[in-house]
DNA sequence: TGACAAAGCGACCAGCGTTCGCTATAATAA
DNA sequence: TTATTATAGCGAACGCTGGTCGCTTTGTCA
């Protein structure tokens, strides 16, 4: 972009994405503080210093995309949630929304699983915030297969955290025994065994 | 340590176990990359150039104690294996051992999991080397049980990941619902539950 | 007593994220 | 048409970082 020409705030917006798609390879290929703000400016074209006239700095680059996604995960979540259906159904499809999601955005996850903590204290309580959200919702929908007696009297929270904790290693194991929606489903299949009558 | 004096390879060793123990908690409170050289030399007492007679650069003060730690876990794991016990009760006694293990040492493997990515290629891979023979035994284990009949006809090696992949954030959750080791049991038996015929 | 080995360290290096003041130029006002 | 203003962009500098090198100090041993 030129000097003296004023950016629209979408075209900011634009240019902010450009930033951020340089980067991302990078970091995931060699890691957050692996990558050098001097290597992101010349994958983006552009002077080291001007960056920071799109970024405060480094963190923000790599915090710029999450809160959308994790946003747009706990929405469908919600929405799965509110359907007229059984709280199994529900449970496998708000699961399966989520590893979809995962897959899709495969490396933008694989760089909060691995690089989240480098995040400022606030923006990790924020995920974390998500993240809690998320998780009592699950809960809930397992107190409730409980209540019906759909479910044994297991502990909702621990089974909740349980079937989270699956998801992630099923999209970035190193030895995939198949697509990642098949193990998912053999996993739930598991699961759902396990906490049934 | 005054100069002159010739420490013996024990005294060494002694020494490179202290430098360890006062880098251990900056590295876990701080992170791994956040915490500079020059202040486990302080903590440790010495000079930082001194701190390079010790570990050869930074990552060997990380990896200084990981491989004895895998090495245990997986040596009492073939232990635990070769028991003439049925193979729910050794698949269960292995992860309640493993969990114990991590209890134990929790700092040290809250560092493994997360600053792990950060160790040279050739570490990765031999820890990923050991995560294989571990991965594997479960994996035979699970196959034994569905022969045996007491296992449905599940993915083994998908189930054992599963199970792996449950432990760590036992340990580390941000909110436990009581000690690792009962929420440890409740998922072993959903998982259990989840296996068997 | 002199030569040697080794513990320890200060000074230095290249590279890092970040800041700051300057330049160039399109848009606007007079 | 000319002067002013706003801002995109950048080069140079700053205080950090991990790591290296050559020197000093001191116990040991021939």
């Amino acid at each position: 972009m030129p000097k003296g020409i004023v950016l629209t705030t979408d075209e900011q917006n634009h240019r902010r994405h450009e930033i951020f798609e340089a980067a991302l390879d990078t970091f995931i290929e060699k890691g957050f503080v692996e990558t050098s703000m001097r290597e992101i400016a010349e994958l983006a074209g552009m002077g080291k210093s001007s960056l920071y006239d799109y970024f405060g700095n480094k963190e923000d680059i790599l915090i710029f995309v999450m809160e959308e996604a994790l946003e747009n995960v706990l929405n469908n979540a919600r929405r799965i949630n509110a359907l007229p259906l059984s709280p199994e159904v529900r449970l496998r499809q708000i699961i399966e929304m989520h590893l979809e999601y995962i897959v899709e955005n495969k490396k933008l996850f694989y760089l909060f699983s691995y690089e989240g903590r480098r995040m400022s204290s606030e923006n990790q309580q924020r995920a974390q915030q998500g993240r809690y959200m998320y998780q009592d919702m699950l809960r809930g929908l397992i107190e409730q297969g409980i209540q019906q007696g759909i479910f044994r009297e297991v502990d909702p929270l621990v089974a909740a955290r349980m079937l989270i904790n699956t998801i992630i290693p099923v999209v970035y194991t190193s030895r995939p025994t198949g697509a990642p929606q098949v193990m998912m489903q053999e996993i739930l299949d598991i699961f759902m065994n396990g906490i049934q009558k």
